[in-house]
DNA sequence: TTTTTTTGTTTCAGGGATGAAACAACGCAG
DNA sequence: CTGCGTTGTTTCATCCCTGAAACAAAAAAA
């Protein structure tokens, strides 16, 4: 299981954002100060560390300059916690090598959803790699696809849509399943718009679009076989 | 057909959401307080509860906390209505459990869209293997099926039919039984009905329909032995 | 055998689901 | 501010699925 050090001195804040991570599969190590999370701070280490930016004794932004020149700690993403009005220093956060920031209060859904974004962001997966099915090729890294070597223009919803079947081929989706992983879990559109944009992809894809199956009753489908 | 509680003091908006809620295919349960809600909290419990935080008596903390701490309903999950201004208690409420916000006001289709989030997050999708029989294979996860490898079409229903078939071998059903388990409870479809479904199913199904096999008098039996 | 019951098959109408197109909203670049 | 491109919504048309009815066939009963 990934551990994530919390670094907050307020202790319900802290124990929230601790009972989140473990509802959602982390296992939470939590330090009130910069002097504690040294301490804590060992092998295996965190995967990612959500810091206070308001800490008694070194401020967030001292902590984070640390945490960035220490080549054991430097590959750690940081994602700044600041109150309403310190707005401003994001700037500084991300200076000093935050990778990103939450203004509290948060939702539990924000939080989880930027601390899956960050680490998507960082690891550096497979999910770059160019994808291939009948002549269609999609490369994540140039962010091009192209028919049989022909480039095919889409619009950046189209472009995610494919990337997401590409890479889950041979599997019914319903569409609420499709807003979910491609639109994200945070956006609210109808159902139906799943249909327009599949015919905006069949239509791009031209003869190849028979890839893009539909499953009546269920939802659609990508697979090489038709 | 699915319950949904709601726990809100203030009658308009309790009528509102009622109202929408019921548009949408799910039965309200109105309750103006804690102790009018743990009243209506019977089987079959709802699948969701809507919880305005400011209540007069229990505030919505309190009253998600013994939701959670009751194992009849710690597993009902809990989207907490919050007024503009009051966001800071979104933590509060997340500690006790809460499985999602709202603030007031939202539309209709912001009520939808999060309670079936939170409900296709609830429900864990059974991981559906493969099934097959004397060569013919049905694929849930990909919703394909195929004799000897050769792939068959068949509508929705012929697909539930089939899947249910093969998942309870050598075991006769009757078309009642047939209907509760394939289309549902509560549906008002003549037995007979079945008998065309067998009858589409088989044709599709080529030289292994055999496999489905009639008992005169009571009902119909998918078997591997003929 | 004849009659009755049960099941198989075909046909047809209605409705639901999907495809297609037009429209509106939105952000963004110039 | 304006124009353009992208996206989401709505509307209309079409296709396919479904359920019921009617008739035929088969099995069981008399």
């Amino acid at each position: 299981m990934n551990k994530i050090l919390i670094i907050e001195d307020e202790a319900p804040i802290r124990e929230m954002l601790a009972f989140v991570l473990e509802q959602n599969g982390y296992e939470a190590i939590e330090a009130k100060s910069f002097d504690e999370a040294q301490s804590l701070l060992l092998e295996p280490y965190p995967v990612l560390i959500l810091l206070d930016w308001m800490l008694p004794g070194a401020s967030g932004i001292q902590i984070a300059k640390q945490l960035k020149q220490n080549d054991l700690t430097k590959n750690i993403p940081i994602i700044m916690l600041t109150a309403r009005g310190e707005e401003e220093d994001k700037i500084k956060g991300l200076e000093v090598g935050a990778d990103d920031y939450m203004t509290k209060p948060f939702s539990p859904k924000e939080l989880m959803a930027r601390i899956k974004a960050v680490l998507r962001r960082v690891a550096p997966t497979a999910i770059e790699e160019p994808v291939e099915a009948n002549g269609l090729v999609l490369d994540p890294v140039s962010h091009r696809v192209t028919v049989h070597n022909e480039k095919i223009d889409l619009g950046p919803t189209e472009f995610k849509l494919l990337h997401f079947f590409m890479t889950h081929p041979d599997r019914v989706y319903s569409r609420e399943q499709l807003l979910d992983h491609v639109w994200g879990t945070n956006v609210y559109v109808e159902d139906r718009t799943v249909d327009v944009q599949i015919r905006r992809l069949r239509k791009a894809m031209g003869d190849v679009n028979n890839m893009i199956q539909t499953v009546r009753g269920s939802g659609y489908r990508f697979s090489k076989a038709v």
